[in-house]
DNA sequence: GCTCATCATGTTACCGCTAACATTTAGGTA
DNA sequence: TACCTAAATGTTAGCGGTAACATGATGAGC
């Protein structure tokens, strides 16, 4: 294989013009079935592919997309991200994904930057921390911006789950189990997910009439989870009615709860019931088997994309789609203990 | 913003000839250095960006490199692409990356076609299944190949973890414990790391004397760790002496045992010590925190991506990098009890 | 059988850039 | 000062496609 064959090598092997090359590759009408068979044939004999390159220089057109993803080491963003590939790459479109740090704006910027100079004709912004949106989104005057999980009120097209019901799911059925005082272990208040999870749970308990009980973690870590759950392990220890059960924002949040928890000799579920939120893969074999709310991170991903792909086809109404979570019980999750 | 400026914008801003403009932004030499001042106003004046379909077009070098990932849920691969991608983006290239099921080789195909479709420079497979790095490579003829993980015999640029001193050092570890009857849960045999583990596990107790006891579980998920983790449970209760200790070829297979000997009453690591591979963050939150073999997922996707960068500048020579694992000692690990 | 609309195909120009060669300018030497 | 070389800049062509228009072939309607 020297030298890739061009549109003009096929059409004299075909024995037609380029343009009608042009044409068979564009499945343009107005072709006669057996000149299409011509160039079809001709195309397979030299392995023909079009250049990409020539084909984006007239069209202006580059089929790529960029997203743009800021905490691609947790479950949800890595499975939103492959879904989206898979979805893109259905479609016919290539995806560069770029990782920022959404704390640091000049970050966000070079990732911008470098999505620029790709030169992309859609973006999605996996905004879980609003600040990514709002630095990224400017910068890209006429393409597409689809964000999924930025929040309530975003311009774009967007997509989410609904973390307000989730974390409504989760209180009510630590309520129905008959738990009075739960805790919510909130994330990072930077992101829309973890003030939505926080609302949900708020509201579920005032409309109960129980008491708010929260803290809110430095991050999303198992290690974060940790530090909080001595902390409150230790307020269990001062005061044994001080709460029957906790809800933390994620799984890794509980996963680290759990831990200190055990460290700590209080049992779960017996003395103490956990919630967690994702469903990650794992949860199901923590030590008990961690009940949460479910997220179908790649379902997510694909509408996402699917938005996208809809909105450069010509769709123009801006839609906002809300993916509904599920509740997993397992057996982190019990009665309280009588008192 | 109406259409991006071009090349002929800026030189008739700045007062030259376009070819002056592209002597500019290629670095060229023989500029004078006023001239390259007024050039470098006009662009930022212009704000302009160079055409990247343009260019590939004359030059045919696209700066975009394609990665055929196969496991990217899980945490190293999905580490290793983060890496990956930051190192290419500071090198000045685009990254593209493609997730295929390495057991379906349909899957692996469409891959391979996207990404010829694509137009890349170089390929990097993190493949630790063969099968991937087999059917992708013959496919890119004179693109460079780097593998990552790929096994010991590849014939492309390399990196990969010692999996076989990393084995050594988890087995050794459970022996200068006391531990002499030790199992190994191995990962699935098509993967590479999971035979040379395997093989590292088997030849520490030969050389030790000691008895190899092994099972292979089937996939790296937690629940193939569980249902590994009832059988052995199981033997346990019928023979009570049947093993003291557990080698797990990954933290999830461990995460998956660990549940399955609590679940069957048996205590870790009074009654069984647990030892895991990768170290992912997780792992020091189990209970008990995980003993494992520490790998440095980062280091491996950045060397791997220098690699590629150095091929594609020049260097010839086809070089192999072992990295080295580190065991990381927790609290699922004791001595075995005293018969 | 002739005209005209329609379908099928061909021709030309150009997208924005770099390579190759051509030309001008500056600087040093006889 | 004239001349030569090297440095700095300009000119032309072409990468591989698509768009727009031009032209040739085909068939319907009278």
């Amino acid at each position: 294989m020297t030298k890739a064959a061009t549109i003009y090598q096929v059409a004299q092997l075909a024995g037609v013009s380029h343009q009608t090359v042009s044409r068979v590759i564009n499945q343009s009408a107005n072709i006669r079935p057996a000149t299409r068979e011509r160039v079809l044939d001709a195309m397979a004999q030299l392995n023909y592919r079009p250049n990409r390159a020539a084909r984006t220089l007239v069209t202006a057109k580059t089929r790529t997309l960029g997203v743009l993803v800021s905490n691609p080491g947790f479950f949800g963003p890595a499975s939103m991200l492959n879904a989206m590939e898979a979805q893109a790459r259905q479609a016919g479109y290539f995806v560069v994904s770029t990782v920022v740090d959404a704390a640091d704006q000049a970050s966000v910027e070079a990732g911008v930057e470098h999505l620029k100079d790709l030169g992309i004709d859609g973006l999605v912004v996996i905004a879980q921390q609003e600040s990514v949106l709002a630095v990224a989104a400017p910068h890209f005057g006429a393409v597409p911006v689809v964000a999924v999980n930025g929040g309530p009120d975003v311009q774009t097209f967007s997509v989410q789950i609904d973390n307000y019901a989730g974390a409504q799911l989760a209180a009510r059925h630590l309520i129905e189990l008959g738990h009075k005082r739960i805790f919510h272990v909130c994330g990072p208040s930077s992101w829309h997910e973890a003030r939505a999870r926080a609302a949900g749970y708020c509201d579920t308990m005032e409309a109960a009439g129980l008491e708010v009980l929260a803290t809110v973690a430095g991050d999303w870590s198992a290690k974060a989870g940790h530090e909080v759950g001595s902390q409150l392990a230790a307020q269990l220890a001062a005061d044994p009615g001080a709460f029957t059960a906790v809800f933390a924002a994620n799984d890794q949040l509980a996963l680290g709860l759990l831990n200190a928890f055990l460290a700590a000799g209080i049992r779960v579920p017996e003395q103490v019931s956990l919630v967690g939120f994702d469903d990650q893969p794992e949860a199901a074999y923590f030590s008990p088997g961690l009940t949460t709310v479910h997220q179908d991170f790649e379902a997510l991903g694909q509408r996402a994309m699917q938005l996208m792909v809809d909105e450069l086809s010509g769709q123009t109404t801006v839609e906002h789609q809300l993916v509904q979570p599920v509740l997993v019980v397992r057996e982190s999750t019990a009665a309280p203990a009588a008192q």
